[in-house]
DNA sequence: GGTGAAAATTAGAGGTA
DNA sequence: TACCTCTAATTTTCACC
């Protein structure tokens, strides 16, 4: 259950629904070469099994006014499990935050911001960011342009 | 168009569509308090304005046999726009790469990657990532824990 | 923004190999 | 076990208040 066992037609229906997640049922199967009925079962089974988590619908960040992408590493002045807790979650509930990694390597957080311009990264910055204590250090990057940003990726075998 | 003014009764569809790409029209309209009719125009309108792009399945990495995101700073040699385009377009071929950025700042590109563990992300580094030509440094991070996953922020106003 | 009804789709029951 | 056919119930979609 936690590894399932998914063969080349799980393999399809999963790569058809990741990139239409609202494809019906009927064309589904047509697609992937199956009469509905059990194109059905095996989308209902790969639910159940928690292989497909959700659905959702992408929305253009531009058009929803908040649109540059920036992110920032995070340095903690501390190590400990209640620093690392703490700092998570302040980070979650922050709207316009939009990813949280805890991570291994030469920084302790990477978060993935949306603002509206400059002006809103600094309110970011000052507003919400520099309110939560015990920083040591944050190096952010602009994204300039973003190539590709998908939500899974399917290994082949 | 390019940024369409968006009602609070836009905003809440847009919200209940983020949580829940599959809800069901009537289903909806009445989450949101309006009849089925013109909650489906608004959806359409949406649709067709852009700020809804897309629909899509959400899978589980862990459960698809890839579930370690590693997150791979990159630094080029040169900064001429035809190294940045063509290390840009090899990366996006990449199937095990989920996002690809291009950046300002301390580096060129962020990119990230999903793994099946150390072995994989070995794997990745000689037979992929160090194939491609003009890197003169990468810097990656193992993620620990992701806390938050989300793809868009909706502002207030 | 609401109503209603035709068309399409889903969500199964039951049957075959 | 895996797939197919058939169908009632739901849902979408659209013309018209």
């Amino acid at each position: 259950m936690s590894q399932p066992r998914l063969d080349q037609i799980d393999r399809r229906i999963l790569h058809e629904l990741g990139k239409d997640g609202r494809i019906s049922n009927a064309q589904l199967a047509q697609r992937i070469g199956l009469s509905p009925s059990p194109c059905w079962q095996r989308v209902r089974r790969l639910e159940q099994q928690g292989v497909i988590t959700n659905y959702c619908a992408i929305l253009d960040q531009v058009k929803l006014g908040a649109a540059e992408i920036v992110m920032i590493e995070i340095v903690l002045e501390r190590h400990d499990d209640e620093t690392l807790e703490t700092f998570g979650n302040r980070m979650q509930k922050m709207p316009e935050v939009l990813e949280v990694h805890l991570t291994t390597g030469e920084y302790d957080y990477l978060i993935k911001v949306a603002v509206d311009g400059t002006r809103g990264y600094e309110e970011f910055l000052r507003r919400k960011l520099y309110h939560v204590p015990g920083i040591r250090h944050s190096r952010s990057s602009f994204v300039l342009r973003t190539l590709k940003d998908v939500q899974a990726y399917l290994p082949e075998d």
